[in-house]
This record gives structure tokens, C-alpha cells and sequence, in this order.
RNA sequence: GGGGGAGUGGCGGAAUUGGUAGACGCAUCGGACUUAAAAUCCGAAGGACGCAAGUUCGUGGGGGUUCGAUUCCCCUCUCCCCUACCA
């Protein structure tokens, strides 16, 4: 294609009021159409959202707020992937802006965190000037795909006017005792001599080397998110969310009920705490099991058992959590030669007395760190207590429909309890809540609710990330005071972790040594910095009121926008940022700061963009450009090899990683855009054919030369500038238009664009029936989608003010009727013929119509019964 | 093991939620235009049988409900994503 566009051309800086448009154009050139329209955005602040007090603010115009999960300012810029949501959302603004809502769709950067650090260590660059340059680089890349942000409102969280009020949340966090310190084990490389987060180890092995890591304990900040459990459960009803996030949510909580049972140790004083779902089965406890990390063990193990305890919780700690919780492997553990009494048994019963055991099985972080093994009704515990040969007593009757699905597998559903003293005969039910009763009485247990949810680890040894506004004074840690804020960090130039695995922060020393301004005492600085989530919790709430110094946002404009009517993102986001940034919310509106008690009222998540890839014989991947593609066929350049197309993520290493830039050079935004939404539903994740676009670009062209005669002087035709059209036309364009607009309902933007090629081909066969209205309106549906063409267009149309804001068109229901219906015409529910009708046939006269049209197929038969479904068939249910 | 999603032409995907399966687009083939090519336009095209009109099979596989099933029910196979000894 001869229309290049030079790649990662800016936006065309020529700043005019009113594009003019070009008028020597005969073909669509879009290369001549962007830069301008992008610029005419810009200088008339076209997506600029309103807030209370601004001029022009209309009370009387409803609010919508679109929000993209805002990106991480890699140094690799964007690839063809992450514009999906985007464009989506973009498009969803672009209608409701039409349909006259005052619409904010803002964009920002996530710039703290582990990456940009990496990337800076690694091309020797502070953070700060890697964030600016490639939060530049975003930039442009999203104004070239002519995305309708308010850019007034853009900002980045590495920005000190920006965390100063993520500081200033951490203190209300503070305030609330929300926010604590705690010794907790962190990730250890001896060999990097540095503390990794959790996501820099995988499998106990460092990302980066393959060294081995090991835990140990470190003070650290903590989040108290557990306090809001019940709430992030319960208030998922809220929310018009896929079922799907909730219920990743619901089991990231993972709220349980059951019971505290304490059970005494047979010698000296003491007892073991356990947590159990399955209170019923307290009769069939034959042994407990305690997490190689319980306090007790030293304690309780005896003499004779010491060495082996020793020597199991040794390899345990060296065990990494994957190991440790590898469901293949065999159970292992060790006698601590202890004995536990069970609470609802008298001491002198011989089954009272249980046996305690250590086994990695059991996770010292979940419940007590201890268990009531049950090996009768639990798996784990049967295969424990088969390996090491200890009783296994059956309490609950299996219902007798039960069959094990395979040999020896114990019965783990609700039954009939057995064996239990008191509650035998109950149902499980029944069983749970009368041995609760039990325990209460003796005072040894109650009922409880446990959460698998660990309060959040919110600190890191690291530099790129917010400092925490507290002081450690001789009396203990304080708040920085809010008008202090924010707490800078300080420049350094060496920003890797130290060699001890202590914070670089503490070799700031001027920074650390500070004076408390309140007593005029010497105080240090916490040389933690924040995670990288803390950024991204309440960004949200920022773009309501971005450059407020005062406060993190204005009352007024928390009031007017509240909570996010559509959140668009991936699903990787489904819990961990989902969840922080619902847990900051709901503390901010305890605390009285933001109104809503939830900040994303709809959720949809974008699929993921995947890419064709190619296989050979032996199942390797092989990278893009050592294939050669013919027609269907795929080749291996080098060998001559055929291979077989598969499905693949994008990957630098398979070379199949495109840049949008790329694709817009040579096809242009629009095609760029309209090929991105054709592919298939948004919700769906679908692979990227570099073959396929041009299909979108074609259509674009055919879109042009309903407007400009290819032949002509590159004028409009005479009847777009007219007023008239046909009736044809007029159909055609409603019925589009319904799917268009039903397009919205499931973000399925693909049928809308078949839609919109189906009436561009219909029309283009009697393109003189085509009159200015349907053209205007035509442009309006097409605009959200390929918003340059259709303002250029719009333009030439003689239509000043831009077409962004132009109104939606509505859809005439009396203009989508037929005079005349095509009938299927069936006999035993197989097709036979088709006939025209009047639409307004009676039935009597298409059941006629339809049985002359099939005589052949009628003769020596019986109608039994005749179906008519208006508007559809005729079925003749024949004998 | 648990949870979620999906299987429709050579490919991406449509199908008003029980009513013409394969819209729209890519790739393919034929034709027009052209000195030629590209671009563009017009047309063909699920499989099998047939010169054809047509018949028949066909939405992973098997069964069922129904006049009629991609759609609803039962069984079964395959793939993808998330999660994982949570007591």
C-alpha cells in the first residue's frame, strides 16, 4: 500500500479552532485526516468532563464515569493488546457523550513499583526520568489512537502531588489502627543479598538468578484487611460484577464457620487450640497435627522424640511453600511423643487420648496453626494416619445413596453422626451446633469464623515506591501531621537494595534523621516504602479532582461523580487490586470521606489479545520471523517444514509482539480501531491476525466513496449534500442502527460493525438514494467507532462543532418494517421453500401462499397441524 | 482436587435466546477493468451424491424433550484460564 503514514508521527501540531478540511482528497487517506482531528480535539477540549464549578457546568446533565484500568509505564510502550479495553471504553464514552451525558474519561499512569525500578537498575537510569519518558511514550502512543480522554485530568502516582494524598490515606489507615507494625517472614536471598517481594520468588527460587530464597522475619507495616472481610464479602450484592470476580473474591476471603476447640495436654499445663469446620466430627479426632512453626512444639516434644522433631522442622523451613504444599507428594511428619486429651470425652476413656504429631501439612498462617485430625471424614488426615498407622473411627454415617468414588476413599459430606455419645443420631447440621452447645459449657470452645484472607503485607525494602509519612520517636511511631505532607523521596543515585537486605532508603541518612516538628525532637523516618497496589487504591477517587493541594478531592466533586459507572480491565486484576481498592474505599467512607460504599458499580472484563503461532513436528514454538506463511500454509524458512497454526500468547521471545504504531502507519486508526473491535466480542480473549485489518481498512475505504466519488475532483457526491434518500436506505440505516445500539447491552462491538459494513454495501449498490440526513445520521452510529473518518466527513457535510458531540441518532420503529416478508416454508420441520408475503398477510393467506408453494411435497399426505410463527415459517406437521 | 469459560467452514466469528445454521470479514477460486500488476468492482464457495433441478449429512461425541434444538435436559470427550493440603 503505497498511503504510508511515518511511523510514530506526533500528533500534528497546527493548532486551528475549525479543521479545515482537505478538499483535493479522492481517496481516503488517513494519514491526512488524524493528526488534524487529534489537534482539533485538543484545542476545543472536545472530552474535557465538567466538574460542579467549572464553566458551562449543567446540573441538569446526567454524570457517566468510564474508567480503564490505567497502565504500567513500561519501557516497551504499549503493544496491540492493551488498547482492547481502551478502545472499548473509549467507544462507550464517545456514545454517551452523543446521548448528552456529561462523560469523564480520564487516564493515568501506575509509575511506582517493582518493574520501573528493575528497568531503571538495569539501564542505569533513575526511576524518575524512566517513568517520564516512558509515560510520554504512552502518551502518545493513546493520542494516536485518537482515545477521548480528559488529559486535564492526567497524572502520575510517582508524583509528589500525587502520593502526598496516598500518604495522607495511610494516616487515616493509622488513625483508625488499620495500620500496624508485626514481625512477619519475608523472602531472603542469600546469594542477591536482598529481601525479595513475593512476586520476584517463584517455586523458593529467586526470578532473577534462580538462587535460592528462604524466609525470615522482618518488621514490617501491615494492613488490617481482615477487619473488613465480612463487608468485601457481603457488599459483592452491590455490584453489577461477572459472577465469575465475585467468586474469586468471596474464595480469596474464604469466610468459614465452625469452631475453636481447646484440647488439654495429657502432662503439665497447656493446650492446644484448634479450628475446625466440621465441630461434629470431635469424636473421631484420633490425633492432631501441629505446623512445624507452632509455639508449642519445643515444649511439648519429648526427650526421646527431640532429635527427629529437630531435624523435621529443619527441613520443613528450608522447604519452599510450593514444595511444602505439593498435593502429590507423600505425607511426612513426626511423633512428638505428647499426648492431647479430647474435651468431649472423660479423661479416663481410652479414646480420649490422642497422640501429637508435626506435619508441613499443616500451615502454621491458616486458623491456630493446628488441627484436630478426623481421618475418618477428612482426606488429608486418612492419608496421614494411613502412611504413619493410626485408628481411623467412623462418626458419620454416609446417606446410602454414597459411593466412594474410589477404593478406601473416606466419606467427607454432610451424614448422620455415629459414634459420637451425645449427638449420635443428628444430622450433621444439628451435630455442629449441639457440639458447639458442648464445648461452650465446658468452656472448651465456642463457635467461630475464620477467613483464609491474611491481613496485607504493606511494606517493601525498596526505593521506588511512597515513603511512609510516620516518625519513630523515643515515645513510639506517630503520623507525620497532614500539613506536613507530602514526605518526598529523597533523590539518591545508588537505589538497589542493600547487601544486608536493608531498605536503601537507610543509607539516606539525612533524610532518616529528622526532628519531630511537634516536640522538637530527634526522630528517624520509616526507610519502608509502600507496595505497588498502594498506588493504585483510590486513583479513582483522584481523577475527580486531580490538581486539588488542599484535600485528595473536592467534597463536591466526590458528591457529583460517586463511583465509577464502568470499570473496564483485565482479569488479572479480579482480586488482589479489586480487593485493596475496594477495602481503602470502604475505610474512606467509614471515615467520611467518599460517599459510596462501593467504587466500581460495573465491572467488565476486556479478553485477552492472543496471536497465531506456529509448531513444528516436534511441538517447539517457532518465533514469527522464522516462518513463511503462503495462502493457509505455514513454512519453516530454514527447513522447508510445514507447521501447524496454534494459538500463543504474544511473546518478545516468539516474536509475535505487534506494536499498535505499527499497524497505524500502515492502516491508519480508524482501521486500526474498527479491526480491533471486528474481531470478536470484547469480553472474549482472541488472536490477532496481521492479514485481517485489512478488511477493516477497506471498509473505511468503501465508507469514503459512499461520500466521494473516486473518479470526481474529490467533492462530496451531489446527493449526501442533498436533502432526500430512499426508503430502502431509510430501512436499511434502522435496522442497523438497533444493532448498534444492541451492540452496547453485551459489548459485542463486532456485530455492530457487520451491521454498519451490511448497510455500507447495501447502500453502495444505489448510492444515489443516499441523502444528507441518513448520511449525517450514518456518520453519528459510525463516529464512536472511527471517530477521525466520521468527523472529517461530518465537516465536509458542511456540520460545524465537531461530530463528537453531535446528537445520537434515534431508531423509528415504524421505519424497520418490511412491506413484503420472506417465509420459510417447512414440512416436518425441514426446509422446503420460501415465499413473499405482504407483511400484513393474514394467517389464512400465508398458510395458502406457503401450501401452493410446496404441492410436491403435500401430496399423499395428511397436514396433522400447521405452525405459523409470524414473520418466520410455516410448518406443516404432515402423516 | 476445586472453581470459571469455551468447543460452529481453511481462519476470526454471526444466529433476534426454541424458528432459514455459517451473517460480516480474512484467505481461496472465477469474471470485469488494465499493455500488465496492484487497487477496485461483480460473482462462486460447509461435506457427500448429482450435468442439473435437487437430495442428504452437518454446530466436539452419544442419547432425550419438541412440529422444529447451535440454543433446553441427561451422559461423555477435548481445550483454555484461575486456584490449590485453608482443617
Amino acid at each position: 500500500m503505497s498511503r504510508k503514514r511515518p511511523s510514530a508521527s506526533p500528533v500534528n501540531p497546527v493548532s486551528t479552532q475549525e479543521a479545515t478540511p482537505e478538499q483535493a482528497q479522492t481517496s481516503y487517506d488517513p494519514s491526512a485526516i488524524e493528526g488534524r482531528w487529534q489537534s482539533y480535539w485538543q484545542d476545543n477540549q472536545t472530552f474535557r468532563a465538567k466538574n460542579p464549578g467549572d464553566l458551562g457546568f449543567d446540573p441538569a446533565q446526567k454524570k457517566y464515569y468510564v474508567l480503564s484500568m490505567f497502565p504500567y509505564p513500561s519501557g516497551a510502550g504499549l503493544h496491540v493488546g492493551h488498547p482492547t479495553g481502551y478502545i472499548g471504553s473509549d467507544i462507550v464514552a464517545r456514545k454517551k457523550r452523543m446521548e448528552g451525558f456529561n462523560v469523564m474519561l480520564p487516564m493515568g499512569y501506575d509509575s511506582f513499583g517493582l518493574p520501573a525500578e528493575q528497568y531503571a537498575i538495569q539501564t542505569g537510569q533513575h526511576p524518575e526520568a524512566t517513568t517520564a519518558a516512558n509515560v510520554d511514550t504512552y502518551r502518545g502512543q493513546m493520542e494516536r489512537i485518537g482515545l477521548s480522554y480528559d488529559w486535564s485530568r492526567e497524572f502520575w502516582t510517582s508524583d509528589p502531588k500525587y502520593y502526598r494524598w496516598t500518604q495522607w490515606i495511610f494516616a487515616r489507615l493509622f488513625d483508625k489502627g488499620l495500620a500496624y507494625q508485626n514481625e512477619v517472614p519475608v523472602w531472603w536471598c542469600e546469594e542477591l543479598k536482598t529481601v525479595l517481594a513475593n512476586e520476584e520468588v517463584i517455586q523458593g527460587k529467586s526470578e532473577r538468578g534462580g538462587h535460592d530464597c528462604v524466609r525470615r522475619p522482618l518488621k514490617q507495616w501491615m494492613l488490617k484487611i481482615t477487619a473488613y472481610a465480612d463487608r468485601l464479602i457481603d457488599d459483592l450484592e452491590l455490584v453489577d460484577w461477572p459472577e465469575s470476580v465475585k467468586t474469586m473474591q468471596r474464595e480469596w476471603i474464604g469466610r468459614s464457620y465452625g469452631a475453636t476447640v481447646r484440647f488439654g495436654l495429657e502432662q503439665g499445663e497447656g493446650q492446644v487450640e484448634v479450628f475446625t469446620t466440621r465441630p461434629d466430627t470431635l469424636w473421631g479426632a484420633t490425633f492432631m497435627v501441629l505446623a512445624p512453626e507452632h509455639p508449642l512444639v519445643a515444649g511439648i516434644t519429648t526427650d526421646g522424640q527431640r532429635s527427629d522433631v529437630d531435624a523435621y522442622i529443619r527441613t520443613a523451613a528450608n522447604k519452599s511453600d510450593l514444595e511444602r504444599t505439593d498435593l502429590a507428594k507423600e505425607k511426612t511428619g513426626v511423633f512428638t511423643g505428647a499426648y492431647a486429651l479430647n474435651p468431649v470425652m472423660d479423661p479416663s476413656d481410652p479414646r480420649a487420648k490422642v497422640q501429637i504429631w508435626i506435619a508441613d501439612y499443616v500451615l502454621a498462617s491458616y486458623g491456630t496453626g493446628a488441627i484436630m485430625a478426623v481421618p475418618g471424614h477428612d482426606t488429608r488426615d486418612a492419608e496421614f494416619a494411613q502412611t504413619f498407622g493410626i485408628d481411623i473411627v467412623q462418626v458419620v454415617e454416609a446417606p446410602e445413596d454414597w459411593k466412594p468414588a474410589n477404593e478406601g476413599d473416606c466419606f467427607t459430606g454432610d451424614g448422620t453422626a455415629i459414634n459420637s455419645g451425645p449427638i449420635d443420631g443428628l444430622s450433621t447440621a444439628d451435630a455442629k451446633k449441639k457440639t458447639i452447645e458442648l464445648l461452650a459449657a465446658s468452656q472448651a470452645g465456642e463457635a467461630k469464623t475464620n477467613y483464609r484472607l491474611r491481613d496485607w503485607l504493606f511494606s517493601r525494602q525498596r526505593y521506588w515506591g511512597e515513603p511512609f509519612p510516620v516518625l519513630h520517636t523515643d515515645s513510639g511511631v506517630k503520623c507525620v501531621r497532614d500539613e506536613d505532607l507530602p514526605v518526598e523521596l529523597p533523590a539518591m543515585d545508588d537505589f538497589t537494595p542493600a547487601e544486608d537486605g536493608s531498605a536503601p532508603l537507610g543509607r539516606a541518612t539525612d533524610w532518616v534523621k529528622t526532628t519531630d516538628p511537634e516536640t522538637g525532637t530527634a526522630a528517624l523516618r520509616d526507610t519502608d516504602t509502600m507496595p505497588g497496589w498502594a498506588g493504585s487504591c483510590w486513583y479513582y477517587l483522584r481523577f475527580m479532582d486531580p490538581h486539588n493541594d488542599e484535600a485528595p478531592f473536592s467534597e463536591d466533586a466526590e458528591q457529583y461523580w460517586g463511583s465509577v459507572d464502568l470499570y473496564i480491565g483485565g482479569t488479572e486484576h479480579a482480586v488482589l487490586h479489586l480487593l485493596y481498592a475496594r477495602f481503602w474505599h470502604k475505610v474512606l467512607f467509614d471515615a467520611g470521606v467518599v460517599s459510596t460504599p462501593e467504587p466500581f458499580t460495573k465491572l467488565f472484563n476486556q479478553g485477552m489479545l492472543t496471536a497465531f503461532s506456529f509448531k513444528d513436528k516436534t511441538g517447539r514454538l517457532v518465533p514469527a520471523d522464522e516462518v513463511e506463511e503462503h495462502g493457509d500454509k505455514a513454512v519453516h524458512k530454514a527447513t522447508g517444514e510445514e507447521l501447524e497454526r496454534v494459538i500463543a500468547k504474544m511473546s518478545k521471545s516468539l516474536k509475535n509482539v505487534v506494536n499498535p504504531d505499527d499497524v497505524v502507519a500502515e492502516y491508519g486508526v480508524d482501521a486500526f480501531r474498527i479491526y480491533e473491535m471486528f474481531m470478536g466480542p470484547l469480553g472474549e480473549s482472541k488472536p490477532w491476525n496481521p492479514r485481517d485489518v485489512l478488511g477493516s481498512r477497506r471498509f473505511l475505504d468503501r465508507v469514503w466513496r459512499l461520500f466521494v466519488d473516486p473518479d470526481g475532483d474529490g467533492s462530496l457526491r451531489d446527493h449526501v449534500t442533498e436533502d432526500g434518500g430512499s426508503d430502502e436506505v431509510e430501512r436499511s440505516f434502522h435496522k442497523m442502527l438497533v444493532r448498534v445500539n444492541d451492540s452496547f447491552d453485551g459489548f459485542n462491538f463486532n456485530t455492530a460493525i457487520a451491521a454498519m459494513m451490511i448497510f455500507v454495501n447495501e447502500t453502495g449498490k444505489q448510492v444515489e438514494g443516499f441523502g444528507k440526513g441518513q448520511a449525517e445520521r450514518f456518520l453519528c452510529a459510525l463516529s464512536p467507532f472511527a471517530p477521525h473518518l466520521a468527523e472529517e466527513l461530518w465537516a465536509r457535510l458542511g456540520n460545524e462543532g465537531g461530530i463528537s458531540l453531535a446528537d445520537w441518532p434515534l431508531v423509528d420503529e415504524s421505519k424497520l418494517v418490511d412491506d413484503t416478508i420472506e417465509l420459510v416454508v417447512q414440512v416436518m420441520g425441514k426446509l422446503r421453500a420460501r415465499v413473499s408475503v405482504a407483511a400484513d398477510a393474514s394467517k389464512d393467506d400465508i398458510e395458502a401462499a406457503a401450501k401452493a408453494s410446496i404441492p410436491q411435497w403435500l401430496e399423499d399426505k395428511t397436514i396433522v397441524k400447521t405452525i405459523v410463527v409470524p414473520g418466520r415459517l410455516v410448518n406443516f406437521v404432515v402423516r
